[in-house]
DNA sequence: GTGCTTGCAAACGTTTTGCAGACTC
DNA sequence: GAGTCTGCAAAACGTTTGCAAGCAC
């Protein structure tokens, strides 16, 4: 569960990790140690909650502290890096921004299906053409009952 | 803001809160005070927090826990009569279920658009097609920018 | 050297829980 | 009378904050 810690994370495609450093010096932000392990857990998974996220640090790198990490994530999304979704009930789940997607949560079982932008071309024109509103489909879940759970369940 | 106290509120069509009460005994719930006052509040207006409904019953029964608001929120819930929404960040806001709807909420500004259920027309025919999944449309806030905001910051 | 970043610990705001007593049916 | 509902207080939960020390640039 440790693997070969501080290591090169995320390894598909390139090397995602370095480019993110990057930008972050280019938005003029400091790049430390620890700055470097919140960025490189992101890339290695989507959807990683601020608690879980913290956890998985900690098992590489344990003296990060958890504001360390909140403090890293909300710094992140001003730099426009990451961002977050409301994926239900839960705590919010951060994602990099380069990874955003909408969702489709089941309220019954939880099952989370990540849902193509053009799940939701037909709603944003709609919402643009009657009210202006322009709609960040990623910042939310759009939480209903998945086909397993309505086969279970038919009346609901 | 006051009002004229535990009187019949909510006075569109009829009597609702009777109604309401009626279903509370039909499901096998029992009708405290209390709870009819729960009922009553929430009958008179839409998006009440947890917190806003407790001060607002507290207003005219004083001796009324928040713990008994939570727990009457949870059992009509339950029961089918009241639905919550997440409509951003804050805490989540209460609602009869027979006035449910979609909500377009700011992300910049707040503002907090109700939704006709047809605009989700789209999304939800999109859902079933492809996932199999039924959206519940009032569940959840479709967050974006309002028009006034996309105004003021064009280029977001 | 400047000032952003960090660990620690405490505070925060909202919601949940355990319990004994009060109430509805 | 049986079982639900209630107030109170404390705990839980996830997150934020203040501070002094540490580090990137």
């Amino acid at each position: 569960m440790a693997e070969k810690a501080s290591r090169r994370a995320g390894d598909r495609g390139g090397d995602p990790l370095e480019a993110l450093v990057g930008r972050v010096r280019e938005a003029g932000g400091r790049m430390t140690a620890h700055r470097r392990e919140v960025l490189a857990a992101l890339a290695e998974r989507h959807h990683w909650s601020a608690e879980a996220l913290t956890e998985a640090i900690q098992a590489r790198v344990p003296d990060i502290a958890a504001s360390t990490v909140y403090r890293n994530l909300e710094e992140l999304e001003r730099l426009g890096l990451v961002v977050h979704s409301h994926l239900g009930h839960g705590p919010a789940t951060y994602q990099l921004a380069s990874g955003a997607h909408g969702h489709l949560v089941c309220e019954a079982c939880g099952a989370d299906f990540e849902a193509d932008e053009s799940l939701f071309a037909g709603l944003a024109a709609e919402a643009e053409r009657r009210h202006g509103f322009e709609i960040r489909p990623y910042h939310f879940a759009v939480l209903g009952y998945c086909a397993a759970c309505r086969a279970e369940a038919p009346g609901r």
